[in-house]
DNA sequence: TCTGCAAAAGATGTCGACAATATAGCAAAT
DNA sequence: ATTTGCTATATTGTCGACATCTTTTGCAGA
């Protein structure tokens, strides 16, 4: 996955893609300082490319900049998944509206043949589905929209802090299979072109994502 | 207007406003190529402090940027325009239902008092209220939202690529009136913590509008 | 011992130079 | 005459050094 037409062609390229990495998968530690000294030495790298590294993250609401402070990598918060969450079911409810309405027979043909293989996935080793298959599913109802700018929006912007906070909270067991069924249902409305109902159950599926993610979140009283 | 808590400290920020407003107000003509030594004399400061302006300038799509090949700034285009306004219509639909939950009284209160002010503006010199007024009464909407994501991707993202269309196209006299009676309806609905009447208002409020640039735009058969 | 200023240390911001890549122009061959 | 390949030029990408700002440390005075 992850291989979406990105690929790297400058030192500032890699760079970027592998600090977002470690970043979204925790190896770079959530509310830590990025000294730009540091990480050039650790990236071997100079600092210039460091810094478009930071200034791109920044971009992605991935790190925060203080002007002659610097950048730390955002910390993950009740209130920070609210407010990410609401902007994501608002911007991929509309993708499936749109996906409904812009999609070729030929790519949701394409989409159902994916669902198979989820399903195979999840009768198999069930956990793996969720980090690689979900986000791939997502990423071709957001494709399917066709509207450049929501791509742009979802695919550079917010897409890597919601895995950031699916990747480092970690998703309960039962609900994989749920998922599933809630894709299945997505497609459906996609197959019958109808917009306002894929709309409305991707807006939902977020919704019990995001309930999923709060309940690992918010009772932190035994730390 | 444009003094939302936008201080510019260092040079690259000033370059990065400075730039932006050229484009923003057509003094760099859409479409051109942004050549980083040709505008570091221009502004008179190095080439790191333009690319990072540019860099800056690329995520908020103002700019397009190609790997050993340079930055060219977007061309307005009919489809860009739509794609811009669907997604300008979810967020800002959804931050008028998020205004009508969220703002303090007291908030209101001054939301409403700066329709006062418009009134008056509308019926001295009509024109003025468009780019300004208008600009100033969607922020506050925005910003009334209280959810951070959701303002950033508008102040810093894509507002100035609407403002761009706006200013470039320019807009038609009669809606001026048209639009404020609008503002008025939305900020009744956010009176009454009608979140989503007002939704609904804003989101047909900035399709009128999105209908009023396309027909300066689609209809470039006489050139 | 505590407060406050000052100097030093370390960070980010900015700059000019060099390296690598793409484009344009010209020459040669078909 | 057109196309192909090379060369020259110009632009972008990367680097290390210097300037400026922030923060810390240490000393002096109350």
């Amino acid at each position: 996955m992850q291989n979406l037409t990105e690929q790297p062609i400058t030192a500032a390229d890699k760079t970027f893609f592998q600090l977002r990495k470690d970043i979204v998968e925790g190896v770079v530690l959530a509310g830590s300082k990025l000294s730009e000294t540091e990480l050039s030495t650790k990236y071997g790298v100079s600092r210039a490319v460091i810094r478009e590294a930071i200034n791109r993250l920044e971009s992605c609401h991935i790190v925060e900049r203080k002007a002659n402070v610097g950048a730390r990598v955002v910390s993950l918060s009740p209130e920070g998944l609210v407010d990410l969450y609401q902007v994501r079911e608002s911007l991929e409810g509309m993708a499936a509206r749109l996906a409904a309405q812009n999609m070729t027979d030929a790519e949701i043909a394409d989409l159902n043949a994916l669902l198979n293989v989820h399903s195979e996935d999840v009768k198999n080793h069930g956990s793996y589905y969720q980090e690689a298959g979900d986000v791939d599913f997502h990423y071709r109802i957001i494709l399917g929209s066709k509207n450049n700018h929501l791509i742009a929006m979802l695919i550079n912007g917010i897409y890597h802090l919601v895995r950031m906070y699916r990747v480092q909270l970690g998703m309960s067991g039962p609900r994989v299979s749920t998922a599933f069924d809630e894709h299945k249902h997505i497609v459906q409305a996609i197959c019958n072109r109808d917009g306002e109902l894929a709309e409305m159950l991707m807006r939902r599926h977020i919704l019990y994502s995001k309930n999923n993610i709060q309940r690992k979140l918010t009772p932190q009283r035994e730390a």
